[in-house]
DNA sequence: CAAAGTTCCTGCGAGC
DNA sequence: TGCTCGCAGGAACTTT
């Protein structure tokens, strides 16, 4: 699920439910996700107040008013579940029998991948479930953020500073194909696979160009550069406004509701028509770097 | 078999 | 030639 628009939705959707409200309770299924919780997370985190749901790259920095923050990344299949207060008996019910999932019945799933339940002084529960526990969760202080482990190396904000002049200072040199650098959270941050190749195909350029053959000699970004840079942003900000648009569903923090599928023009699409106005290419499906890459070899050169 | 993400390891090439 | 450094590519994590 989750790339930057995803993330970016999820984070408004955790805003309107989290920010001004008091965590009364923190529970933990399990010792971690891809890395173990730390030792003291659910004390750290209980009885605090949410000041604001923040987002860098993928990750979702929640702060707390006394300066902690709860970081939380939804890996490959990471969401949360939002419970509102009316919704709760029923889910209180559904707990009150031991076989079976204390969110089965509410969210259809039957609960195993239920790692972390968040309660709220407003009655409300929220649940992040994450069936291949790609994800991560961390509390640090926020004096500390520049120096977070997970942070500290990432590049860019797309939708913020980001320039073509960046972007070809970052790929001078690089000999490996584009697609793979877009993937580079050094060089962007917020490109995952799908996107990727989605931003590529907009802009005509092959996946597998070398990096440095959109940068000039002289380092500035060649045209095609400017446009990936462009098209990058593109893409990204209609998938947060599909995304967004869904949100008055509250459903949609889950990141089903809302996705931006529908509107992939590449993405999974191999043997497919291409779908640019005048361009009679079929969709191939190729791997770089073990991952797939889906591209119109007619319209991307 | 493949999957939307990230980190770590190995192997290779460039350069000294 | 030999060594080191850094980059590039691949595997690994896990479950459906």
């Amino acid at each position: 699920m989750p790339e930057l628009p995803e993330v970016e939705t999820v984070r408004t959707g955790l805003e309107q439910a989290w920010v001004g409200r008091v965590m009364t309770e923190v529970h933990l299924r399990r010792d971690g996700l891809r890395f173990p919780f730390p030792k003291d997370m659910v004390q750290q985190l209980t009885g605090k107040k949410i000041e604001a749901v923040r987002r860098r790259a993928k990750y979702l920095l929640i702060d707390t008013t006394d300066g902690l923050v709860f970081l939380s990344h939804l890996g490959m299949s990471g969401r949360y579940t939002l419970i509102t207060p009316s919704e709760v008996p029923r889910y209180s019910e559904v707990s009150s029998s031991p076989s079976h999932s204390k969110f089965g019945e509410l969210t259809g799933y039957e609960g195993r991948h239920d790692h972390m339940e968040f309660r709220f002084d407003d009655g409300s529960v929220a649940v992040y479930t994450d069936p291949r526990r790609f994800g991560i969760a961390d509390v640090f202080l926020r004096a500390e953020e520049q120096i977070q482990p997970l942070l500290e190396h990432l590049g860019p904000e797309p939708l913020e500073q980001w320039t073509a002049q960046d972007a070809a200072r970052r790929c001078q040199g690089k000999r490996s194909p584009i697609k793979t650098t877009l993937l580079d959270q050094r060089f962007v941050v917020g490109v995952g696979n799908i996107y990727a190749c989605e931003a590529l195909h907009r802009s005509n350029i092959s996946p597998t160009r070398p990096t440095n053959k959109l940068v000039r000699k002289d380092g500035r970004p060649t045209k095609a550069l400017t446009l990936l840079v462009e098209q990058v942003k593109e893409v990204l900000k209609a998938a947060i406004e599909v995304g967004g648009s869904t949100l008055n569903d509250f459903a949609a923090v889950d990141g089903t509701l809302g996705y931006f599928g529908h509107h992939f023009q590449v993405y999974d699409r191999e043997d497919g028509p291409c779908l640019k106005e005048g361009c009679n290419g079929t969709i191939e499906r190729i791997v770089q770097s073990n991952r797939s890459t889906f591209l119109c070899p007619r319209c991307q050169k």
